[in-house]
DNA sequence: CGTTAAGGTTACTATTTATTAACCAGGTTT
DNA sequence: AAACCTGGTTAATAAATAGTAACCTTAACG
């Protein structure tokens, strides 16, 4: 009965407001340098942006290279391993677009963005 | 390029601190009323509780079946719809073991509980 | 008539996450 | 010499999420 009981440990890594968008970046375009991220995900502040990619760096889901220049270049992308949670990433979008439609036909399709 | 770009969607519905666990338990349990989910999920209390239950029922998630008796009594079960979940957990929990597996072989086996 | 039962709700507090803005390094351009 | 470049860090603040404790309902029980 403990069929799905390790899918927190996917869910955690994927956790944080702004590691969706990161990967996704990363999964369109390859490597990106710190700045390129930056420009392409409005909204987001340096922090922020370094503190995602610190944690899914811990995770080995990106590899970080770093460029001995000045001015400094460092460039991110989706590790090897990394690569693994395409899978994954893939059945939650098919069901989340599914989820969408679902959510529509309960509710209207009005583009209601707040629940309550 | 914009294969996975929908993967929020689901991962929306699984966020909130209790709410894993709490899909654990009734999907090991089947319908489970209020106070068997508290006693079952230890730490929890009634505000979350029920907020969760709500959230995960706005998504159809789960079922809400009241009884109309005194004492109250009221039964939460994986939906219909919900169970269609299953197949999206059972890709996490795999890709979530062998993830655990990974971080032990690259950190060590040492149960670490904190990151840093 | 006060207490218990189940399943909540409400108002308030605490903890976690996220945002803002200022600063740093060290070489290059103006 | 001042200002700019990239890729950060730090301290302080705001916003979002979670936790605590008291209260509510309606009927039955002692």
């Amino acid at each position: 009965m403990k069929q799905y009981c390790k899918f927190e440990s996917a869910l955690d890594i994927l956790i944080g407001k702004w590691k969706p968008v990161i990967l996704l970046q990363l999964i369109a375009n390859g490597a990106m340098r710190f700045s390129e991220l930056q420009k392409a995900i409005p909204g987001i502040n340096k922090k922020m942006l370094t503190q995602q990619l610190r944690e899914l760096e811990y995770n080995d889901i990106v590899h970080r290279e770093v460029y001995h220049q000045i001015p400094p270049k460092v460039e991110y992308s989706i590790s090897e391993y990394g690569q693994s949670l395409g899978a994954v990433l893939q059945v939650m979008n098919d069901w989340g677009t599914a989820h969408i439609d679902h959510m529509n036909m309960l509710y209207g399709a009005e583009d209601r963005s707040e629940q309550e």
